[in-house]
DNA sequence: GTTGACATCGCACAATTGTTCTGATAATTT
DNA sequence: AAATTATCAGAACAATTGTGCGATGTCAAC
């Protein structure tokens, strides 16, 4: 699936960043389809998909002009760019729902919104990813509602690290530092007021580890 | 006609800089109008045309979007457009410990830490400062040991803003939403399940206003 | 009190603009 | 050659979004 950018799409992309570094807003459809001489703006509109699904861009659905250049592109067309590392939003995560599947590899789906993070946040680690908070039950890992969990996809913790995990038998999903105790799985929260609780280690599904918190306020 | 910008003619420019810096494209009128609580998008229209004609701003007419912040404006929005935002470590939050002086104005560099952080967490505002905080005591406010605090340097906070404030009587620092109630201030924590407190307003001396917390791991 | 500039309001209209649908054409694979 | 996939065309649709207009409120000057 990953083959070249084709000619048509180097003109789109090319575009846009002439376009903004001229302009100051993205172009729409239309400007796109005018500015590369294209027939139709289906056209434009299928190429800017597969310019998404790449990551070479990110749109907003619905929105005029929602186009957000990513990564070298970003640098190009808007001017310095430091390192930011943009990280997608899977998901939310709250006690009741089920933890959205952290599938392995590259996140081709550009189908999720994104955050871009210095990379003193991730410090390396491979494919990050974040959700979101909703409601108030994981205020024991000192995280509240709209607050993003950055984490990383593992599913064997070492012990004491904190990790998002899915309890089988509760069907809840819960952030809590992990120890292993022979076959059993004891969850400390990180306030240390709250209780551990322990559970049999079949009973716990970890999802990933979590490398750091982000609340905006 | 040179007559200083109204209260809402500042609200609006403040606006379009707070959404191009996290948006990498302009407002529409109508995200204006909900953005600063105006109940026509006339009003908007009304306004835009005035600081356009003040040159803060460029409109392209019949053009979505179509804003362009002019002289300083510009630089501060375009500035922060994808640009990671060096923000100073100011020093340490504890319970027992004073809280570091925000004086106004701009840092003296190099004495601090600076730590790198995506505008969208400042939300352009002005003067940031980070605080690192020290031991539990913050727990009850979301907030753990290592935590990196951002706060905005304010002395008057609304109701409901969560501020850093120092209790004369008690020398003692804390995080806790503010509620003013007469010559009395409430400090609620955020999380829910632990008690407010209620001290007199000449007791508690705000030093800033918590805009994002930031947590590695 | 009246006037007039300034600011606001609510609503409606029209232009802009993203999306979708069906089908056609070209490129690639079997 | 047939089948499959990738790309394109054209048009219609629907959501977004800028603009215009009549009416109201405010406030200072006369």
């Amino acid at each position: 699936m990953k083959r070249p950018l084709s000619y048509r799409q180097q003109a789109i992309l090319g575009y846009i960043k002439t376009f903004m570094s001229e302009n100051s807003y993205p172009p729409t459809v239309r400007d796109i389809q005018m500015g590369c001489e294209i027939s139709s703006t289906s056209v434009v509109d299928y190429n800017l998909q597969i310019l998404q699904r790449e990551g070479f861009l990110q749109r907003k659905r619905e929105v005029s002009r929602g186009i957000e250049l990513l990564g070298e592109a970003a640098s190009v067309a808007g001017d310095s760019l430091r390192n930011l590392i943009s990280i997608p939003v899977l998901g939310n995560i709250a006690a009741g729902e089920p933890l959205p599947v952290a599938n392995t590899g590259p996140w081709n789906d550009a189908d999720f919104d994104k955050v871009d993070l210095p990379p003193f946040l991730t410090k390396g680690r491979d494919n990050v990813f974040a959700l979101k908070v909703k409601g108030e039950s994981m205020i024991d890992a000192l995280v509240g509602d709209g607050d993003l969990v950055l984490l990383e996809p593992i599913t064997q913790p070492q012990n004491g690290d904190m990790v998002a995990a899915w309890l089988e038998d509760r069907e809840e999903a819960t952030l809590k530092h992990f120890y292993l105790e022979g076959d059993q799985v004891r969850l400390v929260p990180a306030n240390s007021q709250m209780r551990p609780i322990t559970v049999a280690a079949t009973n716990v599904s970890v999802k990933g580890r979590v490398v750091g918190v982000v609340r905006t306020m």
